[in-house]
DNA sequence: CCATGTGAATACTTTCACAGCC
DNA sequence: GGCTGTGAAAGTATTCACATGG
């Protein structure tokens, strides 16, 4: 169905490329949300759920998880509902799970020390390859049993270890320097949660996480709840 | 290619009142982006900006950003620019910030203890007025100069103290309970951190952040460079 | 002149509703 | 009968391009 039109409408401004699939970008931030959803289920027992099921677990409409996930392909089955295993091994296939990914943390303050220390990564397919600051009291230092490293080890490391993704947990002064020294390291993904604008080349994405935004936005939403009454708000969904 | 998320909020669908301010989702969700950026050039000493020197400080596009900037009113000058200052008053006070918000942060792992010694927050309107665990070995503690109480105390602080917002650091198998509490302890608006999808009642709004789903979708555009020698990917921009 | 503010055009997302298949 | 998969409709968001006004 819309393979035709999308394909048509991709944005390739100068790729005659292919572009074989395009799964629109609402669709891939959900992937990971229903694979978490798909686990629960798994923990549960169930073998086979509905897309009713499985959409209230992951806090989406039904009719959306449909089309979310009929850009992956046919994998339910009429009448019946989707094969839990199944479906979870595709989408994890689809996000590029069938791999470990390792990722180097630049930023050992408390916020890189949490991500250090955060199980929910290993079974996601993301491995904490790497921890690097420039203070020298940390240098040395272990943090979640990995040793932190100075920002001069940084090229070798992401070339040795072939590292692709990694993760700024820097003041928002140091962001730009350090997005710079990732970049002509190698680097091609990076996840900025310093509170700054980083530009980075084509072909670089970079995905930014800034936890006073979050508050401010649900500040302004119950401002409007105390300025007035009678309106209702709805529940939240992120990304 | 890129995007973040951001979320919800009703459409008032049944309210035949005015309608008075409809400023769209994705517009708040950047208005804090805008603020800051507003930030960085006043203290550069620039006190009057073109829309584009703006847009390119937050990392936008400058037709996005006058769009933006229109729901809130006209508050530039044609032929000449906005007022760095007047405007981040501005927007400052349609998003609240006129007023301090009192926030509870439940759980004080990792995770809780990085966002309680934030800097971040308290330059937005933002004070952490209290924290709350359950392990007994914690309660009693001092985290970021405040004094960690227990969750049986919930209820009591937040009606003390007024607390509308709340974020949840806590492991998934306890978010749901916490979000209970809260809800019936009067929060409104929850920031949850925790890997769970939770459920609350209409006129609570809940935003949901996830370290590892980021990761994940950089990964799976990774995974779409590898496979893909020539497509180019663009620069991200988040809520 | 210049840069804002904004209708109109385009692009993207969600939702509906039902055909198709088990 | 029931539930998936999907065109088509509705709803949002972004971008264009230019009239407007200092």
């Amino acid at each position: 169905m819309e393979q035709s039109t999308v394909t048509i409408l991709r944005s390739d401004r100068l790729t005659a490329g292919a572009a074989e699939r395009g799964i629109p970008d609402a669709t891939v931030a959900r992937l990971p949300i229903y694979l978490r959803a798909l686990t629960t289920l798994a923990d549960q027992g169930i073998g086979v759920c509905s897309s009713h099921q499985l959409a209230s677990a992951a806090g989406v409409n039904p009719a959306k998880l449909r089309k979310d996930l009929s850009y992956l392909g046919s994998y339910g089955t009429r009448g019946v509902g989707y094969d839990v295993e199944y479906l979870r091994y595709q989408i994890a296939r689809e996000l590029g799970q069938t791999q470990d990914w390792d990722v180097v943390i630049v930023g050992v303050g408390h916020l890189g020390s949490a991500l250090s220390t955060y199980g929910g990564f290993t079974t996601r397919g993301i491995r904490i390859a790497a921890l690097i600051d420039t203070d020298p009291k940390r240098v040395g230092t272990e943090v979640g049993g990995i040793t932190v490293e100075p920002l001069t080890a940084l090229s070798k490391i992401v070339r040795n270890r072939h590292i692709a993704i990694a993760v700024i947990a820097t003041p928002a002064e140091a962001a730009q320097d350090v997005t710079d020294a990732l970049v002509a390291a190698g680097v091609t993904s990076i996840l900025n949660f310093a509170p700054a604008i980083v530009t980075v080349p084509d072909g670089v994405d970079v995905r930014k996480v800034d936890l006073s935004i979050e508050l401010q936005i649900l500040a302004y939403h119950e401002q409007r709840k105390a300025s007035n009454g009678s309106e209702a708000a709805g529940t939240g969904e992120t990304a």
